[in-house]
DNA sequence: CCGTATCCACAACGATACTG
DNA sequence: CAGTATCGTTGTGGATACGG
């Protein structure tokens, strides 16, 4: 790419409103501590309200708060089930959409652990497949590895 | 894995205390809106204080508090640099650290534009080598796509 | 152009008490 | 077990005015 058309990407990157970015409409969703913890501990295999409330370490009142949202977004859909022999319970299970959140909180991890874990990073996370580590990458669609400063951030192409 | 296997690793899941979490020390840096649309606007080459304000929509007394932090945090640099003719300016650079953010700011705009945009997701990441797209995606080590159903969450062994 | 200072509003959260 | 209700505190951010 000439010079030229660089400037021309960077115009047209200025005149992006960032209105429409979904990076803040995610943010609308889980940009809350807690909404990103609670999601978090649906990943880890919780489901109960009080498990949440415990395990992220808010108030039952917050805890409330935040999965009714996550349900009403979507993330999250709150099922009844009964065990034998016990009362019905509820239980707050994922949904794809909750799912498709894993990348965003492992890439997260993974920078947190870089940088911010005194030690050992606590946690990991491994293929089921062949018990290997796993962790999030920036690859393009062609299947290279893609080094951050290779990348371009453009708007994208009207059509 | 076995069951009993299996029913171990939930055992000490369920031992693992959140404090130590690598991502909710993550958010302790990155944990408000303005930070991460700060840091996406860095990505985005934005360096200058008043860009920052404008294009993240936010007062000059938020944006001065959060390149602070940042700063103090070590995602960004402040740096003098002047212009010839020009009276000297700062400007916010990325650091590694603030680099490796991306992972994370390109997994969460991924998801955004899969479940919360109206209509084409307004901006792409292209692969400067090839300029196919670029995204975040969960790998192995092995090299092996991993499939979010097939990710074992597990706190790291002893040693 | 690059901020600082002040004041105010509201949202997020913790603590505590209470209910089916 | 699964919440609701209420209160107080802090954090996040907007508005406005001002200073190097």
């Amino acid at each position: 790419m000439d010079t030229v058309q660089l400037e021309g990407k960077l115009a047209d990157l200025r005149a992006w409103t960032p209105t429409q970015c979904t990076i803040a409409r995610a943010l609308d969703v889980v940009g809350t501590r807690s909404a990103i913890l609670i999601m978090r501990e649906a990943h880890y295999g919780t489901t109960r309200f009080d498990e949440f409330a415990r395990r992220v370490g808010i108030t039952e009142a917050v805890a409330a708060a935040r999965l009714r949202e996550l349900v009403d977004a979507g993330l999250l859909v709150k099922e009844p089930y009964r065990e034998p022999g016990q009362r019905t319970r509820h239980e707050y299970q994922l949904t794809d959409m909750g799912r498709d959140l894993l990348p965003a909180l492992t890439a997260l991890m993974q920078w947190g652990d870089a940088y911010l874990a005194d030690g050992k990073p606590p946690l990991v996370l491994t293929h089921a497949g062949c018990g290997a580590p796993v962790h999030a990458e920036v690859r393009c669609t062609e299947g290279h590895a893609v080094d951050l400063p290779d990348i371009l951030v453009a708007p994208r192409p009207r059509r």
